[in-house]
DNA sequence: CTTACACATTTGAACCTTCAAATCGCCCCT
DNA sequence: AGGGGCGATTTGAAGGTTCAAATGTGTAAG
């Protein structure tokens, strides 16, 4: 529609300079006179010249573009961490003077085709790839092509590759499990996915699992799992509960597994913090919600430290050493005020295990 | 990196034809000739040949890319929608021959400048606005401007503008009531957010009005608002629940409050579906994860009409005289699973209210 | 006073596509 | 046989930017 066209050499003639000197000015200040570059810079500000991406790309020949992968159909955990995710994508893009180009397949199983148009077309530099797990055809795929890309999620099948951002989830249960103790939580039990189901839920077992040890936590059985279904995932954790007992605590592996453990807690008759405390993984709407203290994903850090990967991949610097395993933040809530003594984290003796009641 | 340079020259040469007959053969076929077009898709194909955006964008002088806005610091709610639909957006683009970019603002108060921004360096020709509100600045700021855009949300303050697609709240939770009523649910109650708190809210709440009228369903006091509180939203969903009581259904704006009636009918002593029918809205993880009947917003019939809206402002094609509203459906859970018996949508005669317990 | 050299700035070229206009080849008609 | 007309195809040009090379200006050294 009406849009004026401030080009190049619209400024270059209100400056009256050429237009090299123009690109200069933007890209190279230090090869300018400075009385010229604030004479070009002025006009810049006052026609409100912005180079057009289109030219720039095809001069560059580079897309200025990152590619992101949505799948609809994907699980719900998916959409739930994608969302912020790509907002902290898209925030952190223009600083880094590229775009954030979604897309997505409308075939019903998760295929590269997306990629492989996506690439074909030229309409994307990189791609970020998050949600990987082992057996991932993704990484293979672009390493072959000599394609950029950085990863939200470890890339488990290279460990030479080091271009992704992860969250560490076995310090942050571990955290969870010293607040516990911390806020005089006696016996701590934990709540997630069985073991060798998901490699981000076997990490924040394992988390729990070395905390409970260091800490010489009495623990009821051993973690417990939830399966998918709602009705087992009831039972279990009710058992859950049963086995922690008053002045127990349960760190689960996700905020919906511990909306499952407050109920349980209710179905107890307790009274979730004061007699039983649960933390809950993400800090989702849930958590918030219900009250319940929860681990929050850095997602600006995060979506900071992948473009900045992409960058380094791009501009062809080599790997680090290591990926990049950022820290969650705990946010306390009512669901770890405990009604005992609140001491600070020395040395917890464990009481007594309480009965079970209901 | 070692991006593989096919251009339409590379094309032109290998079939022996001039580059423009390459572009016709993709373009116009009809222009030429049928042997020449075909011994020019043999080798298009061959060699895996797609015109580049950035030349083709320069010279139509179209970005070929439609921007979408990440509110991060948005609410919940927000969020929530918003990855389903850029989901859907990401997905029908690419047969709409566009991209999907990105963008949101650091800046903490949600202005303006990032479309300004956006638009200014010509990444994109129009905008998809989403979570629209009476007072939103972005609607006639881009009119002013004429910027093409469509709108995921009615425009409530241009009634002229019909570039919209939007989903008959009014329609959904209307159809809950006849839906209970149908299971022989015999008192629906109301619970969502206070009146002229949100006009997504008042349309929900209007549905269930003119529909418990129409059907004559005895009504407990009058629809029952959630504030934003935890603690008092319990107290308020506890009071729906009372009101309604024992072969009641609560109707609800929303899924994180049919969870709210949910937890209130267990500390009611009462079973969901058998004895008091929940109803949830968007279908959300939190709705399937614990049975809740809830309404589906079709996402996928959302994103292609707003691309299909974006398309004709494009091309110049002249508004439809209205907006596009979209029924939700309705999936059924065992939170309607009534009890009684189950008696098709015909005479359902009011039973006599019981009496709340506990 | 001339030459050399550093620095500031300008010019030429290329990136790839597509619209508009020109050219080519062919058949038909006079 | 030459010209008109038509469809198929080619050539010219433009779109905005940036790299590479060339030009211009000023100062210091010879």
């Amino acid at each position: 529609m009406g849009r004026r066209k401030v080009t190049i050499n619209t400024v270059a003639e209100s400056a009256r300079v050429s237009r090299q000197t123009v690109t200069n000015a933007l890209l190279h200040p230090e090869r300018v006179r400075p009385e010229t570059l604030s004479r070009v810079q002025t006009e810049i500000v006052r026609l409100g010249y912005r180079p057009s991406a289109a030219a720039t790309s095809l001069r560059s020949q580079r897309a200025g573009a990152i590619g992101v992968e949505l799948n609809v159909l994907g699980p719900d955990y998916h959409n739930a961490m994608m969302a912020p995710f790509l907002g902290a994508l898209s925030t952190g893009s223009r600083a880094h003077g590229v775009a954030i180009v979604t897309f997505g397949s409308d075939s019903r199983v998760p295929t590269i085709d997306s990629y492989e148009q996506m690439w074909e077309s030229q309409a994307v530099d990189a791609f970020v790839i998050a949600d990987t797990h082992p057996g991932d055809p993704r990484p293979a795929w672009l390493h072959e092509r000599g394609i950029a890309f950085a990863s939200f999620g470890r890339v488990w099948d290279d460990p030479t590759f080091t271009r992704w951002v992860d969250v560490d989830g076995r310090h942050g249960t571990s955290e969870a499990v010293e607040h516990c103790v911390a806020h005089g939580y006696t016996r701590i039990g934990y709540f997630g996915s069985p073991a060798g189901t998901s490699v981000v839920g076997d990490a924040r077992r394992e988390g729990w699992d070395q905390a409970r040890r260091r800490h010489d936590v009495a623990v009821p059985t051993k973690a417990h799992f939830a399966p998918d279904e709602l009705d087992a995932a009831s039972v279990a954790a009710d058992r859950v509960v049963a086995d922690v007992g008053i002045d127990g605590a349960v760190v689960c592996g996700s905020d919906v597994l511990a909306l499952a453990v407050l109920h349980a807690v209710w179905r107890a008759g307790l009274q979730p913090g004061s007699d039983v405390g649960i933390v809950g993984f993400d800090d989702s709407e849930l958590a918030r919600m219900h009250g319940l203290s929860s681990h929050a994903q850095p997602m600006t850090a995060i979506g900071d430290h992948v473009l900045r990967l992409i960058s380094d991949a791009l501009a062809g610097r080599p790997e680090r050493t290591d990926g990049i395993l950022l820290e969650p933040r705990l946010t306390v809530r009512s669901s770890t005020r405990h009604a005992g003594t609140h001491r600070p984290t020395d040395n917890s003796e464990p009481t007594a295990p309480l009965t079970k009641e209901k």
